[in-house]
DNA sequence: GGCTGGTCATTAGGTCCCTAACTATATGGT
DNA sequence: ACCATATAGTTAGGGACCTAATGACCAGCC
């Protein structure tokens, strides 16, 4: 995740800044740039990425699908959606196969090796998430996961304005 | 921003998961990135990335300083900042020049034309952090500062355990 | 004074993501 | 049946980030 941070005296030579906006924006940020480290760093010696982990999961969990509806999930193009394909195929861990059905579409599986990734991998960050959020409660959790929602929907309304 | 997201139905497939703490993790990385893309958008009519944007705002605020001192505020590798430079010198924002002093490092400053940017963007941003924000009070705003805070103290510990 | 270890910036190579453009195939309306 | 339109996947090109390696240079220690 790309990293972004003000720095310290930004206010001081902003004044027309709404600086609990900036404040807020900034961390956010910042924050999911730490998560997606971290994570990251778990999963590097598994040989997958975030990305790619998310891939495994859903074709684990839904059964083979087109690369287009991996895409849907992920919320990522199609065009994306072939680099993380080209990347766990090197590795072994999915395999693309022609579909009878359709023959624009592909059709995504999971293989054994990437099954076995896969449990790995979820044991690793579901540890490691137990760790990070030790200090909230659930009533914590679900106060910042109502903020989190709050500020989607306002992103996504603006996001429709600026087009 | 790497985009990333829960599969809808991933708690019925991973009832060994903390349900909340992941849907914590996975929306703050998902609220990152609509912010980030919404930046971005705002900006590229500008011809700045967000980071090139950072770039210029410390170069105004701070005066000229080193690629590694622009680096250390950045919290990003001196290679990324290379990148970074390259681009905003090919536009025209930022020029480097010897230092004397050490002749090892360069010395980045940002030009008139660099200036003229950052005013623009700045406007920008401002105008629709206001917007994004609108329905959160100071109160809400200091909630959800805290909460990320505190995410952040944990992540930093976490991080240090695991390297 | 010369050696050694650290720091400066850059390059090379890799990942994840994007948009735009291209090819192949499917489908719905006439 | 035919053509316009839409969809599938890929490719090409670009941005931001990383690590590892390289060549310059600086500074402290014998």
């Amino acid at each position: 995740m790309r990293k972004i941070q003000m720095p310290e005296d930004f206010y001081d030579q902003t004044p027309d800044a709404n600086i609990l906006a900036t404040e807020a924006a900034m961390n956010t940020i910042r924050t999911a740039d730490m998560l997606f480290d971290l994570i990251g760093r778990l999963l590097r010696p598994l040989n997958v990425s975030a990305a790619g982990g998310l891939v495994l999961g859903i074709l684990r969990d839904h059964g083979p699908m087109s690369p287009s509806a991996l895409g849907e999930r992920l919320i990522v193009t199609r065009a994306t959606v072939t680099g993380l394909l080209d990347s766990l195929e090197r590795h072994g861990l999915v395999r693309r196969s022609a579909n009878a059905a359709d023959r624009r579409s592909l059709v995504v599986q999971i293989t054994p090796a990437g099954l076995t990734v896969l449990q790995e991998l979820r044991t690793i960050v579901h540890r490691d998430e137990k760790a990070w959020l030790s200090t909230f409660s659930d009533a914590d959790l679900r106060g910042y996961i109502t903020y989190l929602h709050r500020i989607q929907d306002s992103l996504a309304s603006v996001s429709e304005a600026t087009g």
